[in-house]
Parts: structure tokens; sequence; C-alpha cells
DNA sequence: GTCTATAGCTAGATAGAC
DNA sequence: GTCTATCTAGCTATAGAC
């Protein structure tokens, strides 16, 4: 066997990179392996199924490194509730480079995208939900409030994204990440 | 000349419905010409630009027609705040649909669509801004708050709508709607 | 104004050398 | 594991008949 050019971690960022920016149907098999690195006959040896293979991959690392960096920090043992979302927002920002880039599930949810990746997309905004209705149980709010921001919470992160996009304007979703922390402390 | 098969409006409105649900890279002009019922060869002569201009064409007719629908009724002299906010809403949920439908923004929006429309994106948005913040004037908010609030609003559509959407479920999108009425009133 | 036909290109995907 | 070369299908766009 020969040595891999590039190792999984760095081929799934690159293809996040490229796929979030240009969505699933704006995202050619040539833009993928430009990105990459690597040529389009080597990425379908990685991924035989191409391309809804790879978004398929990017949509389940995304969905690890989210529960592993913002999940279980946001509702981590031992620590104020205060630090845990404080910790936790700074993770968000991190994802999505300081509002700079779209969420993947907006990239993968336009028809075609939906067509591969609905349930996938349903269940990880599901697990948002659910991280933050914790999060809200946690400082003993009640179960239906506890329900209700965190919807709002989805609400305005996945809407700041937007927002921001559409404007230019990455304060709009830095503004966003403030509002969420003084709605909840 | 030969009578148009489809007038103006019409057309603008089979373009319309598959741009958004597609997005501007997922939209062939194959598909463009089934949903239209132009053939393509047709389909140039009414746009000689191709694609861009007809999603152009859908941007412009959509901008007039939430000009006239929305921000119109938001801010009709002699009528109640109240009132006028409930019909300017009414015509929200009209324009997508009860939250079926996606923003044209957002359907235009990914990399490629930006290189394109970047300026009619981020005009429109701040068409929706200004609006949004004169009914907050004319309900005697402060200056900041007027602006703050009609941020808001705007991230709560838009928010909401890929929310509904990537969870398939449009009662979030309405649920929206309400709150954003109880927020003003 | 609409159509058929077609040009020229790029898409996704595969075969087989190294 | 990566590559070059290639296939077929689909894409955008145009020419020209009616």
């Amino acid at each position: 066997m020969r040595p891999q050019k590039v190792n999984d971690d760095e081929l799934i960022t690159s293809l996040s990179k490229i796929l979030r920016t240009h969505g699933y149907e704006g995202t050619s098999l040539k833009d993928l392996s430009d990105s990459t690195g690597l040529k389009k006959a080597s990425l379908y040896h990685r991924f035989p199924n191409g391309k809804k293979e790879m978004a398929q991959s990017v949509l389940n690392h995304t969905g690890k490194w989210v529960a592993d960096n913002i999940f279980n920090v946001l509702n981590k043992e031992g620590e104020t509730a205060e630090s845990r979302l404080k910790n936790a927002l700074l993770q968000i920002q991190k994802l999505y480079n300081g509002g700079l880039d779209s969420c993947i599930f907006r990239a993968l949810s336009m028809q075609n995208g939906m067509d591969l990746f609905s349930d996938n997309i349903s269940n990880g905004m599901k697990e948002w939900l659910e991280a933050f209705k914790n999060f809200g149980l946690s400082i003993h709010l009640s179960e239906h409030l506890a329900e209700e921001k965190a919807m709002q919470t989805l609400i305005d992160i996945q809407g700041s994204l937007v927002v921001s996009k559409g404007l230019q304007d990455t304060t709009i979703f830095e503004n966003t990440l403030k509002k969420i922390e003084d709605k909840y402390i």
C-alpha cells in the first residue's frame, strides 16, 4: 500500500470547508479534488460512493466534533452554568469561524441535499435542542421553558449566520452569541 | 410576433418556486424549462443572460412584492400598530408558504450565488431592517431599540425558516411569527 | 415568441497502470 | 493509495426554422 497523501482528518476538513462554502449542489468533484489535493479517482478510492459519501462523512465528523466540543462542554459536571455556557459559546464561535462559515446543515439542505441527508440534518438539529434543553434544566428552568429557550437558541444561531452572510457582517453573529449568554444567565 | 405561452408574472412565479426549492447551483436550465413549460431556447429569448438573469428577475420581483405587501402594510397610515403588524405577519406567512418555502436570499447565498447577487441580498435585507425599524419608531421605541428589535425579527424569520426546513416542522416557523407579534405588542 | 437541433464543455464515475 | 485516461450523461448556450 502506498502512504496516504492526506490523512482522514485533513481530508474531512478540506471537504467540509468547500462543501459549507459552495453547498452540496454547488460543489463539483473537481472543486473537492482541488481543495483536498487528491485526484478524483483517489477521492473515489477513499469514498466509493462519491460526493454523497463525502458529505455524509463531513456530517458525521462535524456531529462528533460538536458533541465533544460543544454539548459536552455545555453540560460538563462540576462547573458553574455560567462557565459551561461561556465555554460552549466560544466553541460555537470557533465552529462557524466567527460567522464567516455557513452551517453544514444549511449547506446541505436545499432540495437535492435534503433528499439525501434529511434524516441526518433533522437528528443533528434535535441533538442541539436536547443539549440546550439539558443545560436549561441544569439551571432549574421548567421542562417547557428549557425546551422553548433551546429552540430560540437554535433559531438565533441559524438566523444570525444567514443574516451575517447576507449582510456580510460577522458582528451580527457575534452579537447574537452574546445575547444568547444574556438570555440564560 | 407569436403570443406568449406564459406571461411574465406566471413565468417569474414558476422560476421563483424552483429556484427557492433547489437553490441557484442546484437548479438546471432543464429544471427551469420543465417547471415553466417553456423550452430552454425560449427562456433565453425572454432572459438573454440565462439563469443569472432569471434569478435576478426573481429577486427584483420578490423585492417589489415584499415592499408592496409587507413593508407598506407594516407602516400603513391610519391603522393601529397592532393591526399593521398582524397584517404584515400574515403576508410573511404567505410569502414563505407557511414555512414550507425557503427564502430566496438563502437559496441564492451559497458562494456561486453570492458572487452574482451579494449586493441584491445585502440591500434586500437592509430593506427588511429599515421597514421594521420604522415600525418600531412608530410605536415610540428608541432609535437603538427599534434597530435592535428589527435585527432580531429578521434573525427570527430566517432562523425559523432554516430550522423548520431542517426539522421538517412548519409549526416552528408559525410559532416564531406569533412570538414576533408578542415581542412588539 | 417558440421551437428543434446541436455545439462545446463539464459533470460524476470507472478502468487499469504503477 | 494515487494516478492518467476515458466514458457517458448532463450542463449552458446558440443557430436557425417556423
